[in-house]
Parts: C-alpha cells; structure tokens; sequence
DNA sequence: CAGACGAACTTAAACGTTTCACTCTCTTCA
DNA sequence: TGAAGAGAGTGAAACGTTTAAGTTCGTCTG
C-alpha cells in the first residue's frame, strides 16, 4: 500500500468575509434600543407587536446570528454539551454518538465530542477543557471504572453511562441480564456443555455478563472453561487452546469483537461454526449481521440509553437531580446464524 | 426483540456542587490587580517571576478554570470546531471524526459534531448553530454537491472534504486514481468481462471512481455491464439481474458497502466468491476485512485527511488561505480475499 | 544630577448579550 | 378629576476576560 503524495490544484473563485451584524446593529437600524432589540428576539418582555415584527424584519436583513458566547456570559448557560468517549472507532461508540447529537439538537444544544483514546490522562484533559468550555452538562462513558477525572468537573452535570462510578446517575444496560439470557438461549438450543471467553475483567460491566452467563450454566449443565481474551480480534494463546481443545460445543463471548475472532479462528482451524461450535456474542455490533454466519448475540438499546443519558442531563437544569440514581435498560437476544443445536454424539 | 421497560435504582452518595473561581478572584486573594493576573496566566506581559509564581499558586489552589466564553468575548476565538458529517453511523466516518478530534486537540481545539442524518435541512441548521457558537473554522463533508449552507457561514474559515463546492478551500481523494487502480487490477488478474456497479451518481466522488474505472475497462476488455444501486446492501433488481446474467467475471463496486451485497447476494445465489465473480469495493471501511471473503478494495488515507482538513483550517486563522486551492490525497489498492484470476472457459 | 529608559504593575475600556429597574403615556374607574 | 394601573419602551449594569495605555519606581548614562 505505497502512497501520501498529496497534489495540490487550484479550482474556482471566492466568497467574501463580513464580520456578524450585533444586536446593538440591529437595534441601531430599527431605531429601537438595545433591550426591545434582545426581547423582540427572544420573545420575552413586553413588544408591541409591530415593533417586535419590525424588529425581526431589520434583524433578518442584516443576516444577524446571535452571539452564544456572548448570551452565555450573561446566563451561564452554553448552549453545548460535551460526550466523552474512549474510542470513536470503536463500533458501538458512533450509535451512541449519533443519539447524543440527534436529541441535543432536537432541544436546540451542540455537542463537543472527545475521543480519550482509552487513556485516563487524555480523559482527564478532555474533561478539563470542556469545562472550560462552560458546558451545560457531560455524557462520559468512561475509560475504567475509576473516577479518574470526576473531581474536576466541579458542578457540572454529568451522566455516566456503562460504567459505574460513586455520586454519578448512571445510565446501564442490565449486563447480567443479558448474560443470563445468551446462557439460556444456548442451554435450551441444548448444549450442556459451554465455555465463556471473556473481555478484558476489569470492567465491571464485563464481569456482570460473564458472571451471569457462568451462573446459569454452571445450574444448567457443565461449564467447560473460562478464559479471558483482550478487547480484539487476535485471540491470546491459551484462548485458542480452550477452542482447540473442544470441551464445550458452544461458547458465549463477552464482546462482538472478540466473537469475531472466535469464529475466524474457528474456521481457520476447520472448525464448522455453528455446526461443531455455536458462538453467541454481547453488544450487536453493527456488522453482527454481516459476518458469516451472521452473530447470534445480546443487544443493547445504546441509542435509547443515549437519548436518556442527555434527557437525564437537561431535567438537571430545573430540577436537583438525585445523583445517585442509576436507570438499567433492559437487554434482548438477537437470534442470527451462530447457534445451533449440538450434533449429536 | 421484546424490551425497553427501564428500571430505576439508588446507588451510592453525593458531591458539592460549586461555583468556579473566577480571574478577579484569583486576583483579589493573590493581591494584585486583574491585569496582572490575567498576565501570569497567559504568560504574556512582563511580570517578575515571583508574582508570576504566586498567581499561578493561588490560582491552582483556588482550582481556577478560564472561562472560554468570556475569552471568546474578547479576542473572538472561541477555540472550538465544527464537524458537519452526514451520518455518524457509515462506517467511514468515525475514522475521519476520530482524526478530526485528535488533531484538534492536539492544538487545544474542541470539536462540535453534528451529524446531519443526510438531511439538507439539517445540514443548514447544524451550520446556522455552529456559527451562532462562533466556531474558529468548519469541517464540512457536505450531504451533496450543490451549496446549500454555504452561504450562512458568513466569514467562518470552512473545508470542505470529499465533495467540490465552488469557492471552498476542497480535501480529497483521487477517486478517479483508485477507480482505475481497481480496474487494472481487475485486468491484471486476468479478466476481460468486468462489471461496474455504481453507488447514487449525484456525487461527484463517485462519478469519477466509475467513469475511470469504465474507461480503463473499456481501453482492455470488455465493460459488461454498468448498474446503479443506492447506498445500501439491499440491491436493487436491474442490479441482481446483471450479477445473475454473469455476462461479467468481475465487478467494481463504487463502495464497500454495495460491495458487501454483491457478495451476499452473489453468494445467495450460489455463485462463488471470487472462484465465479471477483469483486472489488471502494473506501476500505473497517469490517472490509471481516467479510469473508475478505474484500479487496482501494483505501483513501481518511485519517490524513482528516488531518490536513483541520491543519489547513488552522493555518487560515493566521494567513489569507487560497480558497481555491484544493488538495488531492492517493488512494491505494488493498488486496485481499475477493479478487482472483477467472476460471479457465 | 537631570533626564531617559526599562521593568513591573495597574487602570479601565471593550467584547455582545440579558434583564432589572425605571420612565412615560394612555386608559380606566371611583 | 385624579389616582391607579397597564402597556410599551429605555437605561444601564453585569457576566469574565484581554489588552492598550498609563503610572510608578529604580537604574543607567552622559
């Protein structure tokens, strides 16, 4: 993959730049002072109702935008909220994004969004700035469980969502739920003998549906190992074994991605999926549906919990929050191509 | 998928909320004048080092955060982005936001996403807030080609990446390079028959990668067949037909994800990828290698746009730009799975 | 030793809003 | 007729910074 050149041409004209009409402006060319000017527009006050039309009509000849660095000055209130992620690219992480902004907007705020690149430092400097930046409130699905960055935000409204950390609301999906039912949906697909391939045990979201899963197989049936892989389709040495070594005809993976690469190692080493070993995963991934065979595996509602997360944020405005309120959506089976029943022995 | 009933609980205690400190406070406890303060905390003026010092403790024992908005008052700076995408979901997306972001923070900038769900409406609206938050510069990939929000960003420095608007400063990718790269590589492999598969051909981008493609298919072989699909896996049905007709050996497809149900559908119909149809996509998004076949594809550097696109808005805020100018990143063949030599006849 | 100069620090204006308090002019009603 | 009150509008302060211009004081120079 040879490339980076980077060519430079030149193609059509110009646009001309012009400094923003003020409110004093608009007030100035209406002929009325600077308040009538400001209620006119906001729609407070007490207008007559030709002057306020006049006035928006001047305000909408001179093209005026308001100011919102200059209104937050005033009112302590941004207009912006920040969302703070550990890793953009991370699939499950755009869905969310997108509920964040698209129900920000519908209520007329922006979104500052940071990528922490999964460092508590990054985290933390991100976390600075957009308090700086005066934000009205904070979705932070944090790197760790730790509350690394949660003393800086003094006083700013925040929402932690998967993660648990002390006197934050916290938004979650019931992940031992979930864990149960994968189990369940195996168990009856009759396997009695399964095996766990978990993520990364320091979350505690991830220990919750693995903990679940074992709980339930282990009154159901055998559980045949329990092994921990990294947050990533290259599977750890003694993972691969525990495949290689087929004790369990069906495995529950704590992570889509690291489904993912249970299958592709399972294939790799002739190992018919779902035939000789169903997979479920956790998550839904956007590409569940697309890998071969599709991903049986657990949803979660991540657009739903985002929408929750900056309704929750914004109810803050008004009323006191109870901070210590944690809001469990539910979790559901999404049935694909990955499981099937045991052959028969 | 039954689900969506939300389940509240309590959890642990509380924090303070707190007001911040502000300069003038820093100033009055650290007994020197506001100047002065604002000085040592900017490192400019001319101050002794040992007031210098004092401010800076006093300010960090106060927890002092500066306030953007009262700084963006002043010197019209408000140290933040916009990011204006059409949908945060497509897969090619979170690479380029991620580069944006990191980028930016690199400099210190924040970043406002919005994402325009594809919407024109949208998109202006999104632009219209930006502008109210007084945005140093905007990242704009547009919904199409025609200049439809261009006209409100009176003044704001604006980039525009992937489409060509008239008058904006452009970053893109040599799509017609990579159309023709995918095609001789088509050739190279042997085949003479080849298929082209178009996304929605009301963007420029896309025209280039399939009138390039075509015209070195046409220069070495045959062009078999030349379909347009929506940007979607679900293909259309004069699009089906033409796979199942297989007057082609091989097809180019204007995107990974059309790509992605050509080869389902391909696969649907029992016709073997790539043993009976090779096929090629274009953007190289992140699950091109998880299909399998793994798909072989061009790759365009979205990271390094990215990059360039926030470089080159910084670099204006100094400067006059050329707003002509428009830069042109290569493109590059990745190959993998779904590409080989045609069955003998 | 006068004058100039530089270093260190302060004063105060300005950025674009919002909003409280106030004024003025009519109506209304006892 | 006179007071009260409502309706329509204005004046000006305040939000938290930055920065140009000014002040003070000590030191250097000729």
């Amino acid at each position: 993959m040879q490339r980076s050149s980077k060519k430079t041409s030149l193609g059509p004209p110009q646009k001309p730049a012009q400094k923003r009409a003020t409110l004093k402006e608009v007030a100035k060319t209406a002929g009325v002072s600077l308040a009538s000017a400001s209620y006119a527009l906001n729609g407070t006050g007490s207008l007559g109702e030709a002057t306020r039309d006049h006035i928006l009509q001047v305000a909408d000849k001179l093209g005026y935008r308001q100011n919102l660095s200059a209104r937050a000055m005033r009112t302590g209130k941004t207009g912006a909220l920040g969302l703070v992620l550990p890793d953009l690219t991370n699939p499950f992480f755009p869905t969310l994004a997108q509920s964040v902004i698209q129900t920000a907007r519908q209520r007329s705020y922006s979104v500052f969004v940071t990528d922490t690149e999964g460092s508590e430092e990054l985290e933390i400097a991100s976390i600075r700035l957009l308090v700086e930046h005066g934000v009205d409130g904070i979705v932070w699905f944090p790197v760790g469980d730790r509350n690394t960055a949660g003393t800086l935000l003094s006083g700013v409204p925040t929402v932690v969502i998967d993660r648990t950390i002390p006197g934050f609301e916290s938004i979650q999906a019931d992940y031992a739920g979930g864990g149960r039912l994968a189990a369940e949906h195996l168990v009856q697909a009759g396997h009695t003998s399964i095996g766990i391939i978990s993520g990364p045990t320091d979350v505690l979201s991830m220990r919750q549906r693995c903990d679940a899963a074992a709980s339930y197989i282990q009154q159901h049936g055998k559980l045949a190992y329990r092994v921990v892989n990294a947050f990533s389709t290259d599977l750890e040495p003694k993972v691969k074994e525990a495949i290689r070594s087929r004790a369990a005809t069906a495995v529950f993976v704590g992570a889509d991605l690291i489904a993912l690469g249970v299958m592709q190692y399972a294939q790799s080493i002739k190992l018919k999926v779902p035939a000789q070993l169903s997979v479920i995963g956790f998550d839904d991934v956007p590409w569940a549906q697309m890998t071969s065979p599709a991903l049986t595996t657990i949803d979660m509602p991540l657009g739903e919990m985002a929408a929750e997360a900056v309704a929750a944020l914004l109810r803050r405005t008004d009323e006191q929050a109870d901070l210590r309120r944690k809001i469990v959506f539910d979790t559901a089976l999404v049935q694909r191509g990955s499981v099937q029943r045991p052959a028969k022995r």
